[in-house]
RNA sequence: GGCCCAUUCGUCUAGUGGUUAGGACGUAAGGUUUUCAUCCUUAAAACAGGAGUUCGAUUCUCCUAUGGGCUACCA
């Protein structure tokens, strides 16, 4: 298995791309890089009605940006090429012809309106119309109808379809990587479309082509090709081709309720459903994204390898490079995940504690400008040690530390109420003095000195430090209050100090 | 309706024919921090139900229930 491994990726570019999408992208991804193998990535634009113009390009930008590109594909090492369906449409009709020649396929002359028209008939008679060896031969297709007239409803031009002729009486042993065997009875399944009458291949066909074509050894995909494998298995017995392995991944649910995520989730919940954030051309909807939303790619692509996958320790935080290693499809899921947008805010959070300073500053700059602040790269980093362990992402952190850069504006209510007493203010003057005779401004000598006088004056030390926080932070929060002092400095110290006496 | 897949704490999951059924998120309670958060400790919290196989089933089989997917000239 470690030679010649190729896996595709192959969203169709209907829309912005999914978590459930990219999720399938990763697991793809590594596979493809632990058994050393190629990761394609594959447009599957056959719909020509659903067909959105920037969706490609999305799913390239949302790829680069989780850090998972793929090896081959449009614009990107074509060895195979090329990687968009359209752009091979001549190919597929090829195959179509091969399998009527075969036996395996026949033409069918059914209009949508004729065959909506059985399906509500049979739906009345509470039975379920299915187009399969049961009434092939009563319907308008080259199986039921004469050569000539074949040919001359061709001739005449009429549209005509393509379908598979499904096998009767077999029962069909299939294997998937993650569920194992599967059993299906070929009696009930459909004679499914497989060349549309706008000249273009439905899903199954150029799907079975492109994966033989581009020698594609494992196809990896969500749950919901499942009901599709018995199709997709008997097409590559019909061309005499060896099929790939397939494994079918458990679909990704939403946190609450019933059904698997989907877009509008995202909107009513509060969370991203989609990698970046995505604006629909037509309507103008901003959909968000992880990306915008302020999470690390790492973050965002580790929460999203444990849906479905665990490599069976207790070990939840992995490097991109450990996932590939750790990878393994026996060790994928059965059933279907509910996504959790906690424990996803969790992540971000630990990959933001192991960030340095420095990076974690450097993506701090830009909030700290729209605020219109300017500090020097040392101090902001230094800021950046003292509140990370508050912040969950780099936005919080304005709230967080906005008074290491700005004088308070306002002081919170209830603290003040409760910590700026009677004699506070005379109590605030005093060490207003003690703080200007400090020449060391240290945190530690601050400390020092402040305590000493504190214990010196015989006060508690709530009396003093509870006011003397409300006054440098404007509310009863933040880190070690020396430190803070120490940072700031001596002038923006006292001038705090006697503006909270002024104030409150 | 039909077909297929699945079912361990609220959620993601580990695990085994005999275990005190483990971890994580979240929740709650303490402790630390004379602030807040972090951090630490602790707690509550699960094998869907019923048969069968077996000395013994959460683990194997079957049935039921529940959940999910598919059932288009969409992918």
């Amino acid at each position: 298995m470690t030679e010649n491994v190729r896996v595709r990726f192959a969203p169709s570019p209907t829309g912005p791309l999914h978590m459930g999408g990219v999720r399938t992208a990763l697991f793809n991804y590594l596979f493809a890089k632990k058994h050393n193998g190629t990761f394609v990535l594959r447009i599957e634009d056959t719909d020509q009605t659903r067909y959105v113009a920037n969706a490609e390009q999305y799913i390239i930008d949302s790829l680069d940006w989780c850090q998972i590109p793929f090896d081959e594909g449009p614009g990107r090492n074509e060895k195979f090429g090329p990687y968009r369906q359209s752009e091979r449409k001549e190919l597929y009709k090829k195959y179509a012809d091969e399998l009527i020649e075969k036996g395996w396929a026949y033409y069918a002359f059914d209009t949508a309106d004729e065959l909506n028209t059985h399906r509500k008939n049979h739906e009345e008679n509470g039975k379920t119309f299915i187009y399969n060896w049961h009434n092939r031969e009563k319907l308008q297709n080259s199986l039921a109808l004469s050569a000539e007239e074949v040919s001359a409803k061709i001739a005449a031009g009429e549209k005509f379809v393509v379908r598979f002729k499904s096998p009767k009486d077999e029962i069909l042993v299939l294997q998937d990587e993650i569920r194992g065997e599967i059993k299906i009875d070929s009696n009930l399944l459909d004679d499914k479309v497989l060349f549309k009458s706008d000249g273009m291949p439905t899903y199954h066909l150029a799907n079975i082509v492109d994966d033989h074509l581009m020698e594609i050894s494992h196809v990896i995909r969500g749950e919901e090709w499942l009901p599709s494998l018995a199709l997709h298995v008997l097409l590559y017995r019909a061309f005499g081709w060896t099929a790939p392995k397939f494994a079918h991944l458990p679909l990704i649910l939403k946190p609450v309720g019933k059904g698997k995520l989907s877009k509008r989730d995202g909107d009513k919940l509060g969370f991203p459903v989609f990698p970046l954030e995505y604006t629909n051309e037509t309507t103008g909807d901003v959909s968000r994204g992880y990306k915008e939303d302020g999470y690390f790619p790492e973050a965002f692509v580790n929460m999203l390898s444990l849906l479905g996958w665990n490599p069976g320790t207790e070990q939840e935080l992995f490097s991109l490079e450990e996932l590939i290693q750790l990878f393994d499809l026996q060790r994928v899921s059965k059933s279907g995940a509910k996504f959790s947008p906690e424990k996803t805010q969790w992540f971000n959070e630990q990959y933001l504690q192991q960030k340095s300073d420095k990076e974690l500053a450097g993506l701090y700059q830009p909030i700290l400008v729209n605020n219109g602040i300017s500090a020097d790269a040392e101090y902001v980093e230094k800021v950046v040690g003292l509140i990370k362990e508050r912040a969950t992402f780099v936005a919080d952190f304005w709230d967080l530390s906005n008074f290491f850069f700005v004088n308070p504006s306002e002081y919170d209510a209830k603290a003040s109420k409760k910590q700026w007493k009677e004699g506070t203010p005379d109590l605030m003057k005093e060490l207003v003095k003690v703080i200007d005779n400090i020449e060391d401004f240290s945190s530690e000598n601050t400390e020092a000195k402040v305590k000493e006088w504190i214990t010196a004056k015989e006060v508690g030390f709530g009396k003093v430090m509870q006011p003397l926080r409300l006054s440098l932070v404007g509310a009863l929060k933040g880190p070690h209050l020396f430190d803070i002092i120490s940072m700031i400095g001596k002038h923006a110290t006292i001038d705090r100090i006697n503006n909270a006496i002024a104030t409150l």
